[in-house]
RNA sequence: GAUUGCGUAGCUCAGUCGGUAGAGCAGCGGCCUUUUAAGCCGUAGGUCCUGGGUUCAAGUCCCAGCGCAAUCACCA
């Protein structure tokens, strides 16, 4: 490189390194006749499927006729051969270059299996193919399912194509990826360098359609209801805000799909459900993605009853599951029933779940009646929570339990914690023996909550009312984007059945089921702040980062 | 949004009190038909996140910015 322009970012060592990947894409294609970006392969199996194949006695009996074979000379009998022969595609991870024999392990999404490439044993542009592979490469064996002296099983190329050639610099191969910057953003990279990676979102993908198939099996029609809506409703969150040109009409992605799905009952549907993307303008960390994945259910003549015993039997299936699966991956597992960690957490799964009613736990955590506001106000003051004076008696009650009650739930044991006071939870029905508390329930798993339940509000009048009264308590900011929803109130006149609804964050879910630390790592793509200048290998055009954007 | 920590080769990481920029892997060249965390020998590779400042001298100290992480706030 004679010289480098402002606009081309790459460090001169990169492009050294590309450059040799360039090269030899040229050889494998002019001198070896290989075409770099491949072509269709039929009756490829996965590396754990051809590794499956592995067969001792054939394996045994295949080396013995070998080895006669070779100390008989031509007198020998013709070797029989029943080892099985498999096709496989994967990303070259180790390579070690013997000379006249090439060990390389081939990477998929199922894992890894070792592949010999004798010079003897393929063509010779084959053998020069799999001797100069790079590290990332895809390639293509086919041949028997043997093992090797070490005891490895491993696949003796008969046959060896290109995927495709890798042009970019592989990350390390023993430490992979580590740092979480980069994982998030090369995730493609991340993928493949780490296996674990790759396992946790296949784990994701069976998670959730296990929950399609409970539900489905009880009879919830899964919907699908809009993401773009007019009106930001159902929670109480910052929506994102975007806008129709055609219809020149502003709108906003929605904060919950609930009161669409309401909308559901009113039609007719008995039984609902939908798993799909919310999107909320809050802050970022571990347990917040601004757009995150959940499910509602809603159920026409249930209640937060019904709604408990679905979420208690949902879970329970989900982390059964998952120890049978820890158990077939030779994983150590809990003797005494569904028990699955979570970092330091050993969390029992073990049907029933913990039940504890707000005000119980109330009592356990503060040490006085959460009807007693002075008593409560006074501990309030004791906490330091010095804005007490200026709420209303019921947000005390709230900000006191949090502080002081939600501690005491134990994180190894899912619980529910129910019969939430009325004047903290607006849009859920009172209940009827005691208007102060309301039908509603929150799962608390490893400390986090992972969803709420309801009795679901029903009345249109009290509806309106709740909603214009939440209208009033909004600030400027909030004003702008919250509006009545006046068609959902015309829908409820019209009559939604009583019914209980539910809400289960399943990134949470999942985070939990897969022992991940963080939400980021049970969603593919995290949302990052977008790197400005000196971004890696994006070829971006850097412009200088502070501009605009910040306010 | 606040606080703290981190940012050095493609990757994983060292870098002492402020005094010539380091290692392993990946790459490149050579040897080898049974390797297993990376076979053996050799070789090359740098915007020390960016911009200022202090200093004879800054990867190192100071200020500002960018990004990531943790904790808190908001929220689920």
């Amino acid at each position: 490189m004679p010289e480098t322009t402002p606009q081309d970012p790459v460090p001169l060592s990169e492009s050294e390194i590309v450059a040799s990947r360039r090269a030899k894409l040229k050889r494998f294609r002019d001198e070896l006749g290989f075409d770099p970006y491949g072509s269709r392969a039929d009756g490829l199996l996965s590396c754990a499927a051809a590794r499956a194949l592995f067969n001792e006695e054939a394996h045994v009996s295949y080396e013995n006729a070998a080895k006669a074979a070779k100390t008989a000379g031509d007198a020998a009998a013709p070797i029989v051969d029943n080892r099985v022969r498999a096709r496989i595609a994967g990303r070259i991870v180790q390579h070690r270059d013997m000379g006249k024999l090439v060990f390389l392990f081939v990477r998929d999404a199922t894992g890894d299996i070792q592949v010999s490439v004798s010079k003897s044993a393929v063509k010779a542009n084959e053998f020069e193919l799999a001797k100069a592979a790079d590290y990332g490469d895809i390639l293509v064996f086919e041949g028997p399912v043997g093992r090797t002296q070490k005891g490895e099983i491993c696949i003796w190329a008969a046959g060896v194509d290109l995927g495709v050639k890798s042009l970019a610099a592989p990350p390390e191969k023993w430490h992979g990826l580590s740092d979480p910057e980069l994982r998030y953003r090369r995730r493609y990279v991340d993928m493949y360098a780490n296996p674990e990676t790759a396992k946790v979102f296949a784990m994701r993908a069976r998670i959730v359609s296990r929950i399609r198939r409970f539900m489905d099996a009880r009879g919830f029609l899964e919907v699908e209801t809009p993401v773009l809506q007019p009106i930001a409703g159902g929670a109480a969150a910052r929506p994102f805000t975007t806008h129709h040109n055609a219809l020149d009409m502003p709108l906003f992605m929605r904060i919950a799909p609930e009161l669409y799905l309401k909308r559901c009952l009113v039609g007719g549907m008995r039984k609902v459900y939908e798993i799909n993307r919310n999107f909320r303008n809050e802050g970022i960390d571990r347990s917040h993605n601004p757009e995150f994945t959940a499910m509602e259910v809603y159920e026409a003549f249930g209640d937060y009853g019904t709604m408990m015993e679905l979420t208690e039997s949902l879970i329970h299936e989900l982390a059964v599951e998952m120890v049978a699966e820890r158990q077939a991956a030779g994983l150590r597992v809990d003797a005494n029933g569904p028990v699955l960690p979570w970092g330091e957490l050993q969390i029992n799964y073990a049907k029933p779940f913990v039940r504890v009613k707000f005000e119980e736990l109330f009592r356990r955590g503060v040490g006085c009646e959460m009807r007693d506001f002075a008593a409560v106000r006074a501990k309030a003051r004791e906490i330091g929570l010095h804005h007490e004076a200026k709420l209303d008696d019921w947000l005390v009650v709230n900000e006191v339990f949090e502080e002081l009650a939600e501690p005491l739930i134990d994180p190894c044991r899912p619980t529910f914690v129910t019969d939430y006071p009325s004047a903290v939870s607006p849009l859920t029905r009172p209940s009827k023996s005691d208007p102060a508390i309301c039908e509603r329930w929150d799962i608390f798993i490893g400390g986090m909550e992972v969803g709420p339940a309801y009795t679901e509000l029903n009345d249109p009048d009290i509806q309106l009312a709740k909603f214009t009264e939440q209208l009033k308590g909004a600030d400027d900011e909030e004003s702008t984007f919250r509006t009545l929803d006046e068609d959902f109130v015309e829908s409820l006149r019209v009559g939604m059945p009583p019914a209980g609804g539910l809400g289960i964050g399943i990134d949470r879910l999942v985070m939990l089921l897969t022992d991940s630390a963080s939400i980021r790592d049970v969603i593919l793509f995290p949302l990052l702040k977008s790197m400005g200048a000196g971004a890696a290998n994006d070829g971006e055009q850097g412009a200088p980062a502070a501009e605009g954007k910040k306010a």
